[in-house]
DNA sequence: AGATTTCTGTACTGTAAGGTATATAACCCT
DNA sequence: AGGGTTATATACCTTACAGTACAGAAATCT
């Protein structure tokens, strides 16, 4: 995934940084979204003319796609170190503290891209919409496959619902995305995961 | 609300009934979102030529804010008579239920367009976002109060905490709206709304 | 009937959108 | 130093955007 892999050794070398460029774009793409993002907020954003951009992402549906796997490539993001976690009551708790921290970060836009970056979108984003909902599929795969691992561990119920836990758990986190955006804060998104860890069966 | 009262008596009579239009525009408008929806969009769906919609609904922002006016008022609405509901969990239960119900029905686009609208979006939205944001917050204020009376009511426990209660429950039927976009059927979430009511205290 | 009022349809405005052609600048390799 | 290669900057392309001017059509009022 780093950039360093593509550049070549001649010719003049690229006066940015396309990993910063790309969380640059990131920023814009996670505040406007898709459809509300044009190419001038970007290279305005990026600090670079159109033709590097196209040059070194494609075009504005390809930067975005690269831009969705740097954020959940990221550092700071939460979801699955918190599939780690030995149990599947810890792998709730630390997905929707995590969540509720994260999304409320004011070092950023608030939410989740993956969440408010296509959502309802113009034909021109269809493939981007799509490609959005496919990763929060998978992320509700992930969960469910998690949850059915903690089934045979006996740290769930055998009688759990896997695939209802791991949909609830997915509506409450794509809710706080709303919410995120709606201004609420870290505390109070923690409030919101205390209560929504009441409907989590535990060991 | 009606869009007879505004219609003069004089003058060469309007070729089209105004709230079927606005029901058109609303469609777009939810499947879509504002900025991923063009006048081109809009005039298509309603029948009628630019002129005659600038004459009866303003401009785009204003249209837009009218169909969300429809929205919340049409008789498919779940949200204002659940409230009414006699005890809080009732309260919850018919939102739940009704949201689940309602978002992912296939007679329209799925979710909730006070929901995606305008979530994340370009400059020239932002008048109608900050909107949308005052309705979501408008509808957790009233489930606060609302819950607030159910513990006076006794329906309630006196300790139980009312605005997070609003809250946990807003952040459910937001992601709800996320999941209908996902494809998730309303069987689904009438799953998700079950679990959701397990973490809500009853009398 | 004629004047007045309002709506409709076409054609148009200026601006901004996504994307590209081209010339020049900066580097590596021999 | 010179050729090959890649990036940059400016200027441009086509298309679509939100919004409007204007002429004609359809109604009511006197």
């Amino acid at each position: 995934m780093s950039a360093i892999s593509c550049t070549p050794n001649v010719g003049r070398p690229r006066a940015f940084d396309m990993d910063t460029a790309l969380e640059k774009a990131l920023e814009v793409f996670w505040r406007k979204g898709y459809d509300g993002t044009s190419l001038s907020d970007l290279t305005e954003a990026m600090g670079i003319n159109k033709p590097s951009l196209y040059a070194a992402f494609g075009n504005k549906e390809q930067l975005f796609l690269k831009a969705i796997e740097l954020y959940e490539s990221r550092p700071c993001s939460f979801f699955l170190p918190a599939l780690e976690k030995p149990t599947a009551y810890q792998v709730a708790e630390h997905m929707l503290y995590g969540a509720a921290m994260n999304m409320a970060d004011q070092s950023h836009p608030q939410g989740c891209v993956v969440v408010q970056g296509a959502l309802s979108c113009s034909e021109a984003a269809a493939t981007v919409k799509e490609a959005l909902i496919n990763r929060r599929l998978e992320g509700e795969q992930k969960l469910r496959d998690r949850f059915e691992r903690a089934k045979t561990e006996g740290d769930l119920p055998a009688d759990a619902d896997a695939e209802t836990l791991a949909r609830y758990l997915g509506t409450v986190l794509q809710g706080m995305a709303i919410q995120a955006n709606n201004g609420a804060s870290c505390e109070q998104l923690r409030l919101v995961a205390q209560m929504t860890l009441q409907a989590f069966p535990r060991a």
